[in-house]
DNA sequence: TATGAATGAGCGTTCATTCAT
DNA sequence: TATGAATGAACGCTCATTCAT
């Protein structure tokens, strides 16, 4: 039976992970020390997980679920989809900017081999909801006719580049600054 | 003193590493395996490099320096902006393509913690190229009054992502696709 | 209380535990499998036995002593002695190869360090029968006047060789190979 | 290019690996213990063997082609066979009784699970002298007619039981109660 | 009794780095 | 320079054993 203590401790587990990893990278974050810092002993780490690799693509999973839950929050329908298409690009960017820890992990592993790792179907199934969400758009004319594809992958890679660089501290962003991101974005992807 | 002999092994252990990570990842691309591929004793390698971060490093300073020399081979100054800006990013696209290894480095370095070891001036040194190109265009209003940064990031962020869709050999682009890809673009930061 | 659910119990890990060692030997055959073969919670293995190699020591036991009063089933005390010996010469080798889970781990175990942490009572107890069967025909003048150590040593030393042989696949022994052996064996002790 | 440094290094790695196995079995006998016998890094012994299990069965084969060799030692082929085969009998006594830890190990080898993991093929080329011996005086109508893989049991089986008991201290054999066993072994297998 | 999650010492193994040659 | 055997700290992982329930 699982009780909240079992979820409190693959809980703990996860983001002990997510913190090492997200600092120092995949092959600087020992085994050893995610256990220490999600306090358990190593050994109980493997019965919640098979091995690390099992436990970093898990962690992949269920922050990349998290992450697209996120971005379709306070979604209104009602409104146009030019509003509904701002509201999304930029919590995306701001939900990035307010979780670095999840918005490295998910950068460094899907530039990584552990990627393909994962069932396609799998990364299938976790995107499915932006490819909805603009392919609809593609369909009613709103956006321009390009392969759904071509069009995920040139709104939420421009948006992670922008994320990166207010978190390297390069830049700060303001909010007027989000603002005009959004419109290059969006006289970019937008039927003229 | 250097010769040719020198070059070619210092390139043969950047050529293994290369090999070796954009295949592997960091970890799994023991030296002791770049020295296998690249024909030399495990010693030899710390003769050209202090340590393994260090041949990483330079390898990637190596590739990018050659990457950012690549997308602008050909600029013909006597064009248009869009047209040079059209052949900029084409370039960038296809050049990555014919290099898949080159490109899965330098991906894996830029989003591991890896990149925060290099200077930042040195980066900045890297990328002015780019800079220099597309600030210009804002100045003489050809392009949106964006900060350069987030123009740079827009720009190179959704290449990067259209690259990594083809790659992945999850979708085939066609030189249409490619067209649709550049215009969407150039819509985006173009001045309306 | 001891009740026959406890006796299932018992006898449930005390069959796992042959059916991983004759199969995997010593080491792979962690208690966790043998908890799970047996059907018990890892820890309830330890309200039967102190541990892992008292639960080891305690099979051995078990397993020679049912091993010995198997190979004087249906002696026949009004039989010549040639006639009993032969019948317990074929009746080891036919019960071991009829029982290779056993007859492989009392092999290991009486190869391997375990066996010298059995008290030497203990093993002269067990092997009481044999020396008792053995020695009296010496004493009655009809096997050769050897120290019964070392004719028991030769009997069953041959007869495990020969039974190995035989499950091992090497060698597929018929009846009259066995009564070969037999003569063999029997030409060697008898007084001559 | 093989000195004899190397040779030193690869035989103190046997040399502590046979120490160790022979008097504590193979799980207890840690590669970190080995290096320090041997006086090698831990790494080192990965030089010379991919695995533990490798080295277990390098030794065994190390080990058994020398107590193969032993065993013939000044055989004198003008003498009688049965003067031969007493050489021969008594050689493997008195070569095991010398060399306590080889005999240990081959035995606890010979009677795990790690046997199997031997080509049957090697596991016949190591013991073709043995066959060879006994079955041309087979043909040659001295020894009784049984297939030689028997023989070659009965023969080996006898003697390694006697070995362990003069080894475990139980009985301490006199020269006479080795020409007994003799005597006993030549009586069951010589054509009568 | 019975459970099985939790422990943590200890395992086999890897690998960046060194250094005598 | 170039070598590659040697190092040993540190890794991922196992598993006998314990203990709160």
């Amino acid at each position: 039976m699982k009780n909240s203590k079992d979820f409190d401790k693959k809980d703990a587990i996860f983001n002990a992970m997510l913190e090492l990893i997200s600092k120092h990278g995949f092959h600087s974050s020992p085994m050893s020390e995610v256990a220490k810092q999600a306090d358990v002993a190593a050994g109980t780490i493997y019965h919640y997980f098979k091995s690390k690799d099992e436990l970093i693509c898990a962690l992949y999973i269920k922050l990349k679920e998290k992450y697209i839950e996120t971005i379709f929050k306070n979604d209104d329908t009602n409104k146009t989809f030019k509003e509904r298409f701002r509201h999304f690009y930029l919590q995306i960017i701001n939900e990035s900017i307010k979780n670095p820890k999840e918005f490295y992990f998910l950068e460094q592993f899907a530039h990584s081999p552990y990627l393909s790792t994962i069932p396609k179907a799998e990364i299938t199934r976790l995107e499915q909801p932006v490819y909805d969400f603009l392919r609809k758009a593609v369909f009613t004319q709103i956006l321009r006719d390009i392969p759904p594809k071509i069009l995920v992958a040139f709104v939420m890679g421009s948006a992670s580049s922008i994320i990166k660089l207010q978190l390297s501290g390069e830049f700060q962003m303001t909010s007027s600054d989000l603002e005009l991101a959004f419109f290059t974005c969006w006289d970019g992807i937008k039927k003229s």
